[in-house]
DNA sequence: CTTCAAACGGATAAATTCGCTTCGTTTGAA
DNA sequence: TTCAAACGAAGCGAATTTATCCGTTTGAAG
């Protein structure tokens, strides 16, 4: 073929740059994570980031989208544990794990694309299996729901600690700050296995992890979203 | 006498609202909380809150003071209680539900007054003679430390769904959204009672948390480029 | 009732930050 | 050597943010 690729090979490595240093910068400022910062955090241009991407809100967007296809794969791989327990914590562990908090602070600020949408559901359904395998073989306390335990996940997938650090660029503290937090992973997947009290009030209902992704209803101050 | 107080009362009052303000505005929208969003919700102007705190951070560290006392409150209630565990469960309850995220995004945001300082000593203390008590008395896995529970705490005192749902306005599912924490908080708690396999790792160092709050001078993120 | 300082609220100034565009430069296969 | 593709960064207007300024309201003292 004619001319097509130049600068190709440098194209692709900053894409792959960009959407890693979207995920660090979004789990440290939060929603308010800037383009300016994300680029830099990149070691690429603004332009390059929009070359790829019409608006800051397609890069999310894009961003939550291989999210979820680390969330279905490791569901995926909590399925074909032998050991029901090991499945679970194994997906449990690894969500938090890479999380990294990203999506959380993303719910309501960006639209729901279609494909979103449909890898939301496949993830869901997955992780219901897997609680389901795990209830069935007795290992995990009868009164906990998928619900509990996706609650869970987006609890201890955030870690302030973690962040702050980050944003101080206390690298020399990350790492126990990760070791600190699986204990803590640990001691609540100890807290989810069968044998204790009777969990507090009534199981939380889906609409509540459901409902957070909807556009925001009477936001006052947003700009109107193009697309 | 002197004229002393033309509208004393109603001072008092506002007060009373901004401290309560500042506190969910600050669990709501993070460390960026904004003084127009603070007076606002507080129903004051802003030139109210100016005429009490010389500046935004001024407020801050007010409100910090104010949050250690609870702590420190909350450790004492619990030192009372005759059942070890239950002096326990009842002090990290009780922090994790009125803490609301406040002063974890504040850390390392504002300088440390010497008031600060000696409150976060003593509330240290307090809370490691209950964990103290919790381990002699053997209801409390021998391998969870006070770091570990610390940490706990501040995990789940940030809760993602309440905070989006505050932010949102969704009032009506508040509810909802604290009752399935409490359900969480009740897991992790499960988890750490006596009668399960060894944690992972090493125990946290305390440096983990005091140095957070150290000053963060070199204000390293504001240019993301080379430090 | 009049007085008047304390307290009020909100417009506003000055500086910053944001998302995004434009533009001149660099790269590397043809 | 050529030249389109890809690059980095300065720049733009709009939107925020902190803090101050100023005219108005309040309510106890005289």
């Amino acid at each position: 073929m004619a001319r097509r690729a130049p600068r190709h090979a440098e194209a692709e490595r900053n894409d792959q740059a960009l959407l890693e240093a979207a995920k660090k910068v979004l789990a440290v400022d939060g929603a308010h994570a800037s383009v300016a910062t994300i680029a830099a955090r990149a070691g690429v241009g603004i332009a390059s980031l929009y070359r790829r991407y019409r608006s800051k809100d397609e890069l999310f967007q894009h961003l939550c989208a291989l999210s979820l296809d680390q969330w279905i794969e490791a569901a995926e791989r909590g399925l074909q544990h032998d050991d029901p327990w090991e499945g679970l914590t194994h997906y449990i562990s690894a969500c938090i794990e890479f999380s990294g908090g990203s999506l959380g602070p993303l719910a309501g600020t960006i639209a729901i694309t279609d494909e979103m949408a449909a890898k939301f559901t496949r993830s869901d359904e997955l992780m219901r299996d897997l609680v389901a395998h795990a209830h069935a073989a007795g290992v995990l306390r009868p009164d906990a729901t998928a619900m509990d335990i996706s609650l869970l996940i987006e609890q201890l997938g955030k870690s302030p600690l973690i962040e702050q650090l980050d944003r101080q660029g206390r690298t020399d503290l990350t790492d126990a700050a990760h070791n600190a937090r699986k204990r803590t992973v640990a001691i609540a997947l100890d807290g989810l296995r069968s044998g204790h009290p009777q969990l507090p009030g009534t199981a939380p209902t889906p609409a509540l992890l459901a409902e957070r992704w909807e556009p925001a209803p009477t936001n006052s101050t947003r700009s109107p979203g193009r697309s």
